[in-house]
DNA sequence: CAGTATCCATTTCGATACTG
DNA sequence: CAGTATCGAAATGGATACTG
């Protein structure tokens, strides 16, 4: 028995959502994934056997829909499912204010670099091909790199060195790059004080800040500190 | 390993809150319970176990706090606890719209009966004293008595005839009371088509909506029927 | 009143490998 | 690309009884 027995509208909606995983997978499908792979790398410490269960349930409900693109599978939320963007937000706008710790488990390079890849601000760009090189150092001593080419028709991540030259590199621990990109500390602030370093030309160093858009909910509103 | 491994505060939040019947015992505390066994009989399915591991996880976290009060154990919401609201109206707004078929399993006349005690508009009561009497039929042939009697201090609810004379006898299917409850039919509705009687002065009887505040979900609006 | 203690059935999930 | 298949370890939680 999964059921809460509750006519309860907020028990009856988390007989939905309170299965591990649910949420987030519905968080990439509001982010705009819609294959299956591409879900995956949203959540990727997800199994594909629960990946494919969850979607199938959340079709069920109808919160998903599964259409078929010429022989490929495609995700689309329902109504329904697009109606809960305002749930997905309050949780994100509380756990900015209340979950700010993070573990060095929760800390994922590819995950980080595949959410900036999304939200690479094209219009600011230079025109023609830019390469921004990323260089990351994780607490246990690991390190990687990673590049982002845009180009006017879209924005690709690479792990291996594409050959071009890099308009800019930022060299950065993995920890700082995340906080920036959450909005809990500036560019600046984490240039002057949480190791991060720009290297280029100085008009593309200044230009960074506004070539990435950060998290929708780096805006949020931190509680104010209690009076020591 | 129950985190996410994800630094997205929506996966940081939903580490909390994913667990089962976490989301029910904040709800209820932020309805105004406070004591243990006041916990308990909004959700009646949980074993006292787990409530009690439960509260002790949410006080670890943060979200509640434990006070004795006089030896006796009284839980309140922290200010974090307290901002879960526009959480839980969140999924009560979308439960409201979409999880719209309640199964017999969900109706639950205790439940339903404590609801509408905390929620009786003691103002728009007659004074002195005011007994109402219900009478709510299952599905499955059940069927249960209950008596709310206010006064000027304090609602109480008895399943035993408190012997005082009711004002007003409300004789229901407890599907369409609990519909009543949630705002998806209205009183009148209730009464042409749906199997709800009310015995009593025609006064009394008309009053009768006046007495109670319906869920806070009620007023929700529904999605557009798809056309036909 | 406010919980603990115990115990086990069931579920759930993660890991890994495999397929049309 | 888009999943299935399999399997075992872990945890989850429901039921019930008990306690200061």
């Amino acid at each position: 028995m999964h059921g809460y027995g509750q006519f309860c509208p907020v028990a009856k909606t988390m007989e939905v959502l309170d299965e591990r995983w649910t949420v987030l997978v519905i968080r990439e499908l509001l982010s705009g994934s819609h294959h299956f792979n591409e879900l995956r790398r949203g959540v990727p410490r997800m199994s594909p056997a629960l990946l494919s269960k969850r979607l199938r349930n959340l079709t069920r409900i109808g919160i998903v829909m599964r259409l078929d693109e010429g022989g490929r599978a495609r995700y689309e939320l329902t109504p329904a499912g697009r109606e809960l963007a305002p749930v997905v937000m309050a949780l994100g706008d509380w756990g900015m204010r209340w979950m700010t710790e993070l573990g060095d488990e929760d800390l994922d390079p590819h995950l980080l670099m595949w959410d900036i890849r999304r939200n690479v601000n094209r219009d600011a760009l230079p025109d023609g091909r830019t390469v921004v090189a990323f260089e990351l150092s994780e607490a246990r001593g690991g390190r990687s790199n990673w590049w982002l080419v845009a180009t006017a028709d879209e924005v690709d991540l690479c792990d291996f060195d594409p050959g071009h030259p890099a308009a800019v590199r930022i060299v950065a621990p993995l920890r700082t790059m995340t906080r920036v990109w959450r909005g809990d500390i500036s560019w600046s602030a984490a240039q002057k004080a949480h190791g991060l370093r720009l290297e280029g030309s100085t008009s593309a160093r200044r230009a960074v800040p506004s070539w990435f858009n950060l998290s929708v909910f780096a805006t949020v509103e931190r509680p104010a500190l209690a009076a020591p």
